[in-house]
DNA sequence: TAGATTGTTAATCGATTAACAATC
DNA sequence: TAGATTGTTAATCGATTAACAATC
């Protein structure tokens, strides 16, 4: 199972979007796509998908193509969907519950095995099946239900201590939704979803539109 | 304001970590930084530092470095966060919600104008001041209040339909959190927030870890 | 077999890093 | 002035695209 060399990157954050397209394929009933057809859908070259896949063997035929079902299999096999992680939620604000909630993320192997938070008005609630629990017992709860994957939830003031204790309690990874870095050894994993960045960039764009459509404006009266 | 030539997407996309990084330095009333310093802090080479940041004029000085207040001022203006936008979130649920008691935002000039959603149930309450209202207004309410952006934050199979209807009421940029491509106008920019997508990177990163670690384990015994 | 389409090598393009002259 | 550090050019590295032989 181990891969030849380092995947890149970029090859990586592709893999899912390429899984989701899969999928709908899947639904259209689907059962054969060329590179071409898929690079026609996704709005990218045929070139990159075949170069993207062969990074992990060959999944197509020539003259044929690639078949759906397969290919969804083997992605969720390389992306490691096809296990089971177990998971917890730091923080059972509005976010935490947002993603409590999201369903399809146990379809795809995510289990959801309990939410923390400090306020007191908070435990002993019951979202979608999941108990919200206190903090204090954070690190018997990971270590008895065998957890792998910690979102963090929770203002960026507290984020770095409870990552310690995520990280001394055997964490393999952390989803951190805190608006900060954090500082883990090199064998936990950590994906950050800054959504505070994710809007600047949006921002940026809007107002790099703006000013293009302001441009051609100038140009047009010239 | 016309910026030269095209900004490359992976500089703007650090923009907003340099800018994070500043309002800190900020915080701890350091005044000034040289490229090698905040390279330290950032974990990023001092010279991707120094072509990033030149890309939009010089900031710095010879000899002396970056005064972070000025770079701190300039980084917002280039992202745009120095002037008001304003925002409507469609979708009332948990992560709607989330994105509406993000205080933050408003700091940055984002400034939330409405929530919509078609639940009966949540149409007239009001989340941090703002009411959540009937879909059914959508399009009247982007014009009268000068919507730019929409955070979408709904369903998948809603969101094409929505994303539509947006368009035509004549909307800048959607952020979007559904779990589907949109298509949009050349002109209407789209940021998407896959959260799925970015959770089956990080089950990609476990289980790469977990190979590795494996791959030595076996390396040791033989 | 002929046609289609992959897998893969080579060419191009872009982004990052290194180096250093300019200058505060 | 001497030292520090930028702005910027050149070198390197990596990622994307093009091309085509292999093969179903």
């Amino acid at each position: 199972m181990t891969e030849e060399r380092q995947i890149s990157k970029a090859v990586i954050s592709r893999l899912p979007r390429y899984y989701r397209y899969l999928g709908e394929l899947m639904e259209e009933g689907i059962e054969r796509i060329s590179s071409n057809e898929l690079s026609a859908r996704m709005k990218v070259t045929a070139s990159q998908i075949r170069q993207d896949l062969n990074n992990f063997g060959g999944f197509g035929q020539q003259g044929y193509g690639y078949n759906v079902k397969y290919l969804y299999t083997e992605i969720a096999r390389i992306l490691g969907i096809d296990r089971q992680h177990n998971l917890i939620i730091i923080g059972a604000g509005n976010l935490g519950q947002a993603i409590a909630n999201y369903t399809n993320f146990e379809k795809r192997g995510f289990m959801i095995k309990g939410m923390f938070d400090i306020n007191p008005r908070l435990i002993g609630l019951v979202v979608r099946g999941v108990e919200i629990r206190s903090i204090d017992n954070l690190e018997q709860f990971i270590v008895d239900n065998e957890v792998q994957i910690a979102a963090l939830t929770i203002p960026k003031s507290k984020a770095p201590e409870i990552a310690d204790r995520l990280v001394r309690a055997g964490i393999k990874a952390i989803w951190n939704f805190a608006h900060t870095d954090l500082n883990v050894p090199d064998d936990v994993v950590v994906e950050n979803v800054h959504l505070s960045e994710s809007l600047m960039r949006l921002s940026y764009r809007v107002c790099s539109m703006q000013d293009e459509r302001e441009r051609k404006e100038r140009e047009k009266t010239v």
